[in-house]
DNA sequence: CATGTCAAGAAGATGA
DNA sequence: TCATCTTCTTGACATG
């Protein structure tokens, strides 16, 4: 809906995007330790998105279990069962895997996201299929993006008239701390 | 082991 | 009614 650019329902398009301290290294690591060298980008098995249906690209999803697809192998490391569990095992909620986008991928959303916070549909599909994302990780990794942005300028003292209990929350110590070559995509032109 | 970050889940709100 | 948003939390992973 929304024009791509502006801000859904009228929300407040937010703040100045502060930047990211997206470690380059984590998806690398992740990656090339999980499926160690395996084709990133070009056909991983991906498997982990849930819903939005087709395509689940997970970009790399976690080493042993994608995101629900497959319970059933193993035992959940759930140290702590006491061998009197006897229950007909539950709907088990099946152990949530994190993705690690790639960096190349990672650095599209930045860049993306650096011109835009709000992607409209056709766009979010745009970039989904060239990133090989679901579009609804695009979507949430624009809302956490958002967020992020968001608390960490809060947490800046720039922002103080929300008093959420977000405010609580940690200032981010060490964001500011990181300042890795993949933010080279946020320029000050954008903030 | 504690802490931080990230992607995703959940609840509530809003607009078309 | 649905999709998307915001906000906060959860669960997995990384690092010191």
């Amino acid at each position: 809906m929304s024009t791509g650019v502006l801000s859904p329902g009228g929300h407040r398009a937010s703040s100045s995007p502060q930047q990211t301290s997206s470690r380059p290294r984590t998806s690398f690591l992740i990656q090339d330790i999980l499926w160690d060298g395996v084709e990133r980008g070009a056909q991983m098995d991906r498997s982990g998105i849930p819903e939005d249906g087709e395509q689940q690209d997970g970009p790399a999803v976690s080493p042993a279990q994608p995101h629900d697809a497959n319970p059933d192998a193993e035992t959940p490391p759930c140290s702590r069962d006491p061998p009197q569990k006897v229950l007909p095992r539950p709907p088990r909620p099946a152990k949530r895997s994190r993705a690690a986008f790639t960096h190349s991928q990672v650095l599209e959303l930045e860049r993306n996201f650096s011109r835009q916070k709000y992607l409209s549909a056709p766009e979010r599909a745009h970039l989904a299929q060239n990133l090989q994302l679901s579009e609804t990780q695009v979507k949430i990794w624009f809302q956490n993006r958002r967020y992020k942005t968001k608390r960490r300028v809060g947490g800046s003292g720039l922002e103080v008239g929300t008093t959420h209990k977000a405010s609580v929350l940690p200032p981010a110590p060490l964001l500011a701390a990181r300042c890795l070559p993949c933010l080279c995509y946020w320029s000050p032109a954008a903030w």
